[in-house]
DNA sequence: AACTATTTATAAGA
DNA sequence: TTCTTATAAATAGTT
């Protein structure tokens, strides 16, 4: 336009695109500005540079909030539709597996059992079984904890009493307030001595057991075949 | 600017303004695009005549919506978040029920119990137990209706057997082809008469078994208060 | 909508 | 960045 027509295209140069950038701006917002005056018009130019620095002109009269409202009611186009509804569609779906995973842990609690399959219901009772045997385990095992835990403070107040007892040199005189060895210490609070140990092995042996029933169910889903 | 310069201020005739409004309009969108080229930047223009009429220029390579979300990154206007934020939070609350939901299956199918309280395994099996208790009651009841149901069809069976037999007149020639009675049709499966209703009366009894366990554990417990 | 005299915008250089 | 200025582009008023 001035000193040599150039090409509308990108211009390479960097600091020259900033320049022209920074004069054509201007120039538009001018323009912009002597066409609301002029014709009574109202308008919005938002530009993005290239380094991602935001200007913006907008008609004194009106906010730039009222230009998005009124846009939206002109043009009829809801921009914010898609996404919304992409975030709606994500909840429903949160829902329903969330509604899939309480029908689960009713399930497991012995609840609605009346809409499973009879196959289901047996696998359903396999798995729950073995979890009981899973969680009795893990009960046994930290109440052996608690037991190791415990007798080794009994143990280490065995040793305080002991030196106790030799330091006023009271050793022997009444039984009665003698020592507890471990077993007696055990059966005293009700604990058969060797008890945990075995009843693990107990535990253990048990998910066979209730399997027994399978084959014979199996059995059971050839007679509703006959009709 | 051409043939006398203007002042610039509202073209007062009417038909000249709408003139004017359209020829500014287009060097302005025409201004814009050259921008958009040769700086390789977005632009957005909006534009409200005083008709009333919406016109917009928008570069390519972006949306209306792209624009509007920028702006108000960089203007911290705050048009639709309030909703948007709050629809976002549900996502979260529910995304976070969900996980819970989940660890609680897991726990119920034996896994990730080191992070519960020992009373909380407690209640855990003690639940478990009983879930397992209902879930197989709920198995034989199935299995007590699958059985009755073919019972009566065996039986329509017989009667349709009966029917033709005595139509063909053949009735009693050869035992060995006879009718088969109620028990003798269940032992021949492998079922043992009255089997079902004493296995469901065992079963029911069967619950308070495991809470045998519950006095034991409550003395261990303050066993571990001992320290 | 086309024309054109004139104003305005601006590219390149300082 | 801003100023300068030759020149391109935009456009007011006319047809």
């Amino acid at each position: 336009m001035a000193r040599g027509k150039i090409q509308i295209k990108k211009i390479e140069n960097s600091t020259n695109r900033q320049v022209t950038y920074s004069k054509r701006r201007n120039g538009l917002f001018k323009k912009a500005s002597e066409l609301t005056v002029l014709c009574d018009a109202k308008v919005s130019i938002i530009m993005v540079s290239c380094t991602d620095k935001l200007h913006e002109y907008i008609s004194p009269s009106i906010t730039t909030k009222q230009f998005f409202d009124q846009y939206q009611k002109a043009a009829g186009i809801d921009l914010w539709n898609s996404h919304y509804e992409k975030m709606q569609e994500e909840l429903r779906q949160l829902k329903e597996v969330n509604k899939n995973l309480r029908r689960q842990i009713r399930q497991r609690l012995g609840d609605c059992l009346e809409h499973l399959g009879f196959e289901e219901l047996l696998d359903l009772e396999k798995e729950s079984q073995e979890a009981v045997y899973i969680i009795r385990e893990r009960k046994l095992k930290v109440i052996g904890n608690k037991l190791e835990t415990s007798k080794k403070k009994v143990r280490s107040a065995q040793d305080v009493y002991k030196k106790l007892m030799h330091e006023f040199g009271i050793r022997g005189e009444d039984p009665q307030y003698g020592m507890i060895e471990d077993g007696e210490y055990e059966a005293m609070y009700g604990y058969p001595p060797q008890m945990t140990t075995p009843r693990i092995l107990t535990l253990r042996l048990q998910p066979n057991h209730p399997n027994n029933l399978h084959a014979t169910t199996s059995d059971l889903t050839t007679y509703a075949l006959l009709g």
